[in-house]
DNA sequence: TTAGCTAGTGTTTTT
DNA sequence: CACTAGCTAA
């Protein structure tokens, strides 16, 4: 079956494609048949993946097959594959090339701006329930005016028909798209200009598209214009793995491929071959309580294996530290593993396990690198240089540095600019003629000359985004501001954005025409799954939808608790397909496995403050029993937990459970010496995501904390009290005292010109003189 | 103008 | 519980 999908090249056609069997395979060996035997021109070839990380993959795997040709096949995702079509022809539809890319982040300050200008009450409609609406609208190809049509007798949709419009307004104002609007734009361009369009379709005489099942009605419009004229479309799915319905995926994409490409042929791949005979049982026990799927049932050849193991807990750290202990204790190797988990909050109490027996591990998602503040900003520096009507971007960094430039002055500033219809950029070169600014105005004057300078320098021939980069911390005071702050967190900030510096110096090694644009484009369609670094031998800790397309010998899937998973929202829900949607998330995450699975809950877990008793997921009574062995707790005093009379005894929870009453902390557990948090956030969200994002480190000895925490305390000064020492910002200066603290020397030192200041040893790099 | 506090809010999954 | 918007005081 494999080889007649790789053989038949001609034509619509769907692959069903049952987890694990071979559909990257296929795909991979598809493009080389059409290099090698029938001589396309890689050129003509693009392949649609759902990830970076899946794209670069699949680039490496033909480049080994076919030797020649594999780096000028288009490979990349929807949204990366449309940005690149935009750069070059969005000026068709009135934005300008150096558009920026807004993420959820920035969606949310623009809607923000938007529920001012209109005057929309937020006790009627939140920011986000606008733009969740104003998304799944796009992702329909429903735009501002037709959803104003189609809204005339509900008040409320009538509302968010202006928010839309509005909000439209001032992304082109800010010549700024959202996620959504790469592939809508892209849509409308080749709607409106055959010319263009049939360029693309020229060029992609052969079209590929993985992970089809989760298209929405926009991608499947775009890959329908594209493959318009030759057809040769050949899309690789599995309706049983539709996992993104929130996100617009349309299964009726894959249900109904064959209405919408008349003469389409359809090849099932139904045979596994990644997993066990009882991993695969227990996955097809779930999903085929699923309706309206596909009929296809997947069977293996391969052996029997070891039965699934499902195992309860008393509460949700027992069974942490089971899996932390199990992992450790498996004989597996750490990178043959992985925890899966419904929602990126479970990982707190799996990392801290695991730091506790000194597992190494790697989380994937979370908190993302690049919603970090200190990367947001300079990030909107590089926008406003970039882009110079971005105006979100602006009022991001118009004040950070503090400049003493505040909202008073921004507001006469920003009226200034809509009064003349101009960018708030413009607005602010023109600082001396806005009324009432006073003494502000000269130092917005400052701001903008610094701005003018990095423009400049942007657009000369030997820039380096790295010494742009540099520069825009030394001249606009940032890294001294930081550097000033002295906190370990304002440490860690830095050394995040010298891991930006990184990105830009690889990026600009990698890229044959390195540009402030590309970089920025980059940097904004990255997926936490994108950063996986495989190569160390550490256990995989990730949600199971960043876990699709993955494998991993031996999987842990945890938290399999009702109200869990399946999650309340989908359990409550009127629609009785949002169950089925959970239900193929668990399929997902099954067939994951490839050796061993095991499969836990927890009887008590605390949940956003509040402690939830729950029983096990109606998933679990789903799994055959033949294939799973069960090991249950005793039902607890009615009501809670357990169901029916429970098989198995009570294993490995005669812990005393109140000894976990304050459960929530790392710190001051198991001998390691109380840190103070490297953010905010506490667990899983400091730390850079490339040399040691979220990890414990993989020998035993050091405190478990990753990068923020590295700060080598040093034995001793070779400076004291008298002493005269320099530093890098605030010059030479005298040593008033030395203060030895826990963590680190606190050194005030009298510095000539910049006063007194009080800092850490190790931060601050003082050296004698 | 800014820092710091308080009260309110929302909690699935993500390109 | 964790974050954040908005208010208050300096």
């Amino acid at each position: 079956m494999q080889q007649e999908a790789v053989f038949c090249t001609e034509g619509p056609l769907l692959v069903l494609a049952g987890a694990g069997s071979g559909k990257t395979r296929v795909l991979t060996h598809r493009v080389a048949y059409l290099i090698e035997e029938k001589e396309v021109n890689p050129w003509n070839i693009m392949a649609i993946t759902f990830t970076n990380k899946a794209a670069g993959e699949m680039r490496e795997r033909v480049d080994k097959l076919v030797g020649f040709g594999a780096e000028s096949i288009w490979v990349s995702t929807f949204h990366s594959s449309c940005v690149r079509i935009l750069r070059r022809h969005i000026e068709a539809l009135g934005y300008s090339t150096s558009f920026s890319i807004y993420d959820t982040d920035d969606q949310r300050t623009l809607m923000k701006q938007v529920f001012k200008t209109l005057d929309v009450d937020t006790k009627q409609l939140k920011e986000r329930g606008a733009l969740s609406a104003i998304s799944s609208a796009k992702d329909k190809l429903i735009g501002p005016e037709e959803f104003l049509l189609n809204a005339t007798g509900d008040f409320r949709q009538r509302r968010i028909g202006e928010i839309y419009q509005e909000y439209q307004k001032q992304l082109k104002k800010n010549n700024a798209m959202d996620f959504d609007d790469l592939i809508v734009k892209t849509v409308e361009l080749f709607q409106n200009n055959p010319d263009v369009l049939s360029y693309y379709q020229e060029r992609f005489k052969y079209i590929m598209v993985d992970e089809y099942q989760d298209t929405n009605l926009a991608q499947f419009k775009l890959i329908s214009l594209l493959a318009a004229k030759y057809k040769n479309l050949c899309v690789v799915g599995d309706d049983d793995q539709s996992i993104y319905k929130f996100r617009g995926a349309n299964i009726e994409n894959i249900l109904n491929f064959e209405d919408a490409f008349p003469g389409a042929r359809v090849i099932k791949l139904e045979q596994n071959y990644r997993s066990t005979q009882n991993i695969l049982n227990a996955a097809n026990g779930v999903i085929r309580h699923n309706r309206g799927r596909k009929d296809k049932t997947l069977w293996t050849a391969n052996s029997e294996g070891t039965l699934v193991h499902f195992k309860q807990f008393e509460n949700a750290r027992d069974e942490a530290d089971y899996v932390a202990r199990q992992i450790r204790d498996s004989g597996f190797s750490y990178q043959d593993q992985a925890v899966l988990y419904r929602t990126n909050a479970q990982s707190r109490l799996l990392e801290e396990r695991c730091i506790y027996y000194n597992v190494p591990y790697r989380l994937v998602g979370g908190v993302n690198f690049y919603q970090r503040k200190e990367i947001k900003d300079i990030l909107a520096y590089l926008r406003t240089i970039a882009n110079g009507v971005d105006d979100l971007s602006v009022l991001r960094i118009i004040n950070v540095p503090k400049r003493g430039i505040g909202a008073t002055t921004m507001g006469r500033v920003t009226i200034f600019a809509s009064e003349h219809g101009m960018s708030l950029y413009d607005a602010l070169k023109a600082a001396r003629q806005v009324p009432g600014l006073g003494k502000a105005a000269a130092k917005i004057e400052a701001f903008v000359g610094q701005i003018d300078s990095f423009k400049v320098r942007a657009n000369s021939e030997d820039f380096t985004i790295q010494d742009l980069i540099e520069g825009i911390l030394d001249e606009t005071g940032y890294r001294q501001e930081l550097e000033a702050e002295g906190e370990i967190e304002s440490q860690t900030r830095l050394e995040n954005i010298e891991e930006l510096v990184n990105k830009a110096v690889s990026y600009e090694q990698d890229s044959e025409h390195p540009s402030l644009d590309e970089f920025l484009e980059q940097v904004a369609l990255v997926a936490d799954i994108d950063n996986m670094d495989e190569s160390e031998n550490r256990v995989t800790l990730m949600t199971l939808h960043s876990a699709k397309g993955l494998e991993f010998p031996k999987v842990y899937l945890v938290g399999m608790e009702d109200g869990l998973f399946p999650s309340m929202m989908s359990i409550t829900a009127d629609d009785k397909s949002e169950i089925e949607e959970e239900r193929r998330l668990c399929y997902v995450g099954i067939t994951r496995a490839r050796e061993e699975l095991v499969m836990t809950s927890a009887r008590q877990r605390m949940v956003n403050g509040e402690t939830r008793y729950s029983k096990p997921s109606q998933f679990v009574e789903e799994l055959p029993a033949s294939a799973v062995e069960f090991d249950r707790l005793e039902p607890a005093l009615s009501g809670y937990g357990g169901f029916g009379g429970g098989s198995g005894s009570a294993g490995g929870s005669g812990r005393k459970t109140d000894a976990y009453a304050d459960d929530s902390l790392p710190w001051n557990q198991g001998g390691m010496k109380a840190q103070p948090k490297a953010e905010g956030r506490g667990f899983g969200s400091s730390h850079n995501p490339y040399a040691s994002r979220n990890t414990a480190p993989a020998p035993a000895s050091k405190p478990a904390f990753g990068k923020a925490f590295t700060v080598q305390k040093q034995s001793s000064l070779d400076y004291g009290p008298g002493d005269r020492v320099s530093h890098i910002k605030f010059g030479q200066g005298t040593v008033k005292s030395v203060e030895d603290g826990a963590k680190d020397y606190e050194v005030t030192v009298e510095f000539d010109k910049a006063g007194q200041k009080k800092m850490f040893a190790s931060f601050a790099k003082l050296k004698k003189i």
